[in-house]
DNA sequence: TAGTTCCGTAGTAGATATACTACATTTTTA
DNA sequence: TAAAAATGTAGTATATCTACTACGGAACTA
């Protein structure tokens, strides 16, 4: 029998995925956790063959959980949905271990799909996200700058953008605010930006938020 | 009968809407449709109980199409979702001539009572949007909210919105930094929002800068 | 494999920003 | 026109942020 967990913070989201999963299979059990601590508590009790999780959730960022999940267990399949346009993200999260990336607006069908897929140990990746894989592989200069960020500044950025003061954000991630200030500084030196209103320029411009 | 309209462009929130919807009203009639176009084609086409509508759609802005639906049918309620927790847009949204606001993470309950609410005729409002609208309804409404600002609360916001730190403002104009700091603070006040980047964001969308 | 750069993390001291409060002038309103 | 509200301005005390420095481990690189 098919084992498949939910994890998202938005109750609708997750009621529209189990329904959509128990249509292609009627036979699973299907759990649901709003959030990435109930998620590896789950995952840590039961065996599932798949978790279809979002990537932001409150707490831990999806991110940072895919890997705890690739610790506790290398071999489970992990499906990160977004609300983002694929491009962003797909990249850095497939390379924390996703089996694939879906945006939230993808047919139904597709999920079916993508699950299916990884279940049997495959990649999922949409025709769009394998171009831009191959572009970055054979050239790493036509690169936006957030793409240098690593996965920390990242997220930090996206909060900074959205208007996050720097100890709000280290209250949410659990570090001291100069640890969150430190990452700001290498951002805003890796960007060549100059203060938070060029992120959230920035970052609107480039669909982040 | 019940007949509900949903628009949202994601699958996956539309799938879980009607799920949570046919939980509370099981014999209603529930059409989705994925974008502010076809919704509006359907609103001219049946009649509807209830709509409920994402704010940020593909093609015309949610609140856009909401004016537009208040010019066909003024009697029709319209609930609108979105994924940002801020009221920020609830306001707007409000002022727009929705009958509700409503975030993604609410829960299933909260969906079904908004719903059954508005069909009175009734306004769904949460306690803490309705703290910001008692706030904002003696202030002068109608007009946009920087329309309310002094010409020195203006030209500050600019600077905010750019970038400029208060300090920086300070020199320029040669005030005092708690002066900058007063002003911003009256202008947060005035305009009913939390920190720079809200500004930024605010002056892009009505191209102050 | 040794060396170098990157990443995640944080402390200390100094720089900046903010909340309150205040007050004299306009400006608005009843 | 008297009373109330808004405006321009700033000080004091406190909160918040930043620059610089540091360090161990990870990831490249020669």
């Amino acid at each position: 029998m098919i084992r498949i967990l939910i994890a998202d913070d938005h109750s609708v989201v997750r009621k529209g995925l189990r329904q959509i999963l128990l249509e292609g299979f009627p036979t699973a059990d299907i759990e649901e956790v709003p959030d990435a601590e109930e998620m590896i508590r789950k995952i840590m009790q039961q065996e599932f063959n798949v978790v279809i999780s979002d990537l932001s959730m409150p707490g831990r960022s999806g991110l940072e959980a895919l890997s705890q999940i690739k610790q506790i267990n290398p071999k489970l399949p992990v499906l990160i949905l977004s609300i983002h346009p694929e491009e962003q993200y797909a990249l850095r999260v497939l390379k924390a271990g996703a089996s694939g990336y879906l945006s939230k607006d993808m047919a139904p069908d597709e999920l079916v799909n993508a699950v299916q897929r990884v279940m049997l140990g495959k990649k999922y990746i949409t025709a769009s996200i394998a171009e831009k894989l191959a572009s970055v592989l054979d050239n790493d200069s036509g690169r936006s700058p957030h793409e240098n960020l690593s996965d920390r500044e990242f997220s930090v950025l996206k909060m900074l953008a959205a208007g996050k003061s720097v100890s709000e954000i280290a209250e949410t991630l659990f570090l001291s605010v100069t640890t969150v200030s430190t990452y700001r500084s290498r951002i805003l030196t890796k960007m060549n930006m100059k203060n938070n209103a060029d992120l959230t320029l920035y970052s609107i411009e480039n669909k982040l938020i």
